[in-house]
DNA sequence: TGTTATTTGTTCGTATGTATG
DNA sequence: TCATACATACGAACAAATAAC
């Protein structure tokens, strides 16, 4: 079932330690026990017990800070350990995925939404126009659009959409790629276009979301001239989806 | 950088080792030095040289047996983390995204295929025509989607695309979802969609491919009637993309 | 078949640095 | 400033599994 190679004891004592986690003993935020207490309740040894929580932090589950212990940071090994795999990928290939991913959280954000996704969202909107309002010249203020798309993919109600989204939009800024798109890109078009999304999803219109959301991204991409390949593909999906566009 | 707790010693080892996997110094299949050797030559102590190849194994980039070695398995971090991680999510959720990717994949492959690539799809597609052929019964074939997906991920171009491809397609397969589609649809209704998308593809007809792809995912989805939110979102793409389909 | 060398698995002891009070 | 607790880090030692002779 796993990949985890090494010793049945440390796997074992691995196993033991994420059971306690998924299975909310430990919930998230609360500091495990000790090395020392761990390693006489489940009779092994210090290094082994050390070994099991590397493991797990290596997975993004718990966080150890020096002299203070152990914290559990997820109840799952998803999400972080995405991270650090997408950075062995190309620009293009993650613009590339994350164009797939917001076209398919925005469709289903427009299906699933709650009355708590809705108003995250519209908070979400407001803030980003008060960071336009508020800058000298509202064209060039360098908005994130990540937070924003963030909250879509939470209001699809796919986890593992959500868990995506965010670990690649955590690449990309590592990346730069979201700083260049930030500043090449009009603060007050951007924003027009969050806006647009946000009532065609406000109004369920699944179709429209996708729709705008593809056309968001295509502007997006536009902005980063440099690179060929990402133009090519940011003309693709217009072409395929020539339908006119809802207000 | 990195989500990674623990001390700045054992970091640096990790990456240290990482770095000679990732350059191919250490190929994939090599058996890299013993712990004491590593030990010796990175100048740390056997404990924290451990703690470093136990994370790397986490990873899934080594694998080490015992008493005989530890050995590289990928250059990349991406692809078994994935697995182990999807097992979390729901079916709904798998598919959802599963949708999303396959799209993507569709019409990047439509865009930038190569003669390589067009040479795999078409042997693909006809070694499941083989199958439904020598079939008794060729309704009832059973073809397994995963392999011609995987080769249209291939052809995109896109190596994210394609490793979450065929980690989805992994993890689908251990739910016994990708059986539950495979016995409840017709394999030659399947074959026929393949078959248009193949076209569509090979014509570099980047929309067509996208809505082929789409409404071949949604007749799978349709199959799954136990599951009302699947049918709900089977339908949607197709509003979305109300253009006629070309041959 | 069995002996031996090699390598990993596991435990323990101890030293060191650091955060907290 | 000092004391305590905790985590990191090293190394020694033995156990167990494997391969080669």
């Amino acid at each position: 079932m796993n990949q985890s190679s090494g010793s049945a004891l440390a796997r074992l004592t691995l196993s033991r330690l994420r059971a306690r986690i998924s299975s909310g003993e430990w919930p998230i935020g609360c500091r495990i026990p000790t090395e020392p207490e761990l390693s006489a309740e489940l009779g092994v040894g210090r290094s082994t017990v050390r070994e099991a929580i590397r493991s797990l932090a290596t997975l993004g589950m718990v966080e150890t800070l020096t002299a203070r212990g152990t914290f559990v940071r997820s109840s799952t090994a998803a999400p972080s350990l995405l991270l650090d795999a997408l950075s062995s990928y190309s620009p293009t290939e993650l613009v590339g995925v994350r164009r797939a991913l917001d076209v398919e959280a925005a469709q289903s954000a427009a299906a699933n939404w709650t009355r708590e996704h809705l108003e995250a969202l519209e908070s979400a909107a407001a803030a980003e126009m008060e960071t336009v309002r508020d800058a000298a010249d509202p064209s060039r203020a360098g908005v994130r659009c990540s937070l924003f798309h963030g909250v879509i993919a939470q209001a699809s109600g796919n986890r593992l959409l959500f868990d995506l989204v965010q670990n690649l939009s955590m690449a990309l800024d590592a990346s730069g790629l979201n700083d260049r798109i930030a500043e090449n890109m009009d603060a007050v078009a951007l924003l027009s276009e969050h806006d647009r999304l946000l009532t065609a999803i406000r109004a369920r219109d699944v179709g429209a979301a996708a729709h705008l959301m593809a056309l968001h991204l295509d502007s997006q991409m536009r902005t980063l001239t440099q690179d060929p390949v990402m133009t090519e593909l940011a003309a693709l999906r217009p072409d395929s989806n020539p339908r006119p566009m809802p207000a």
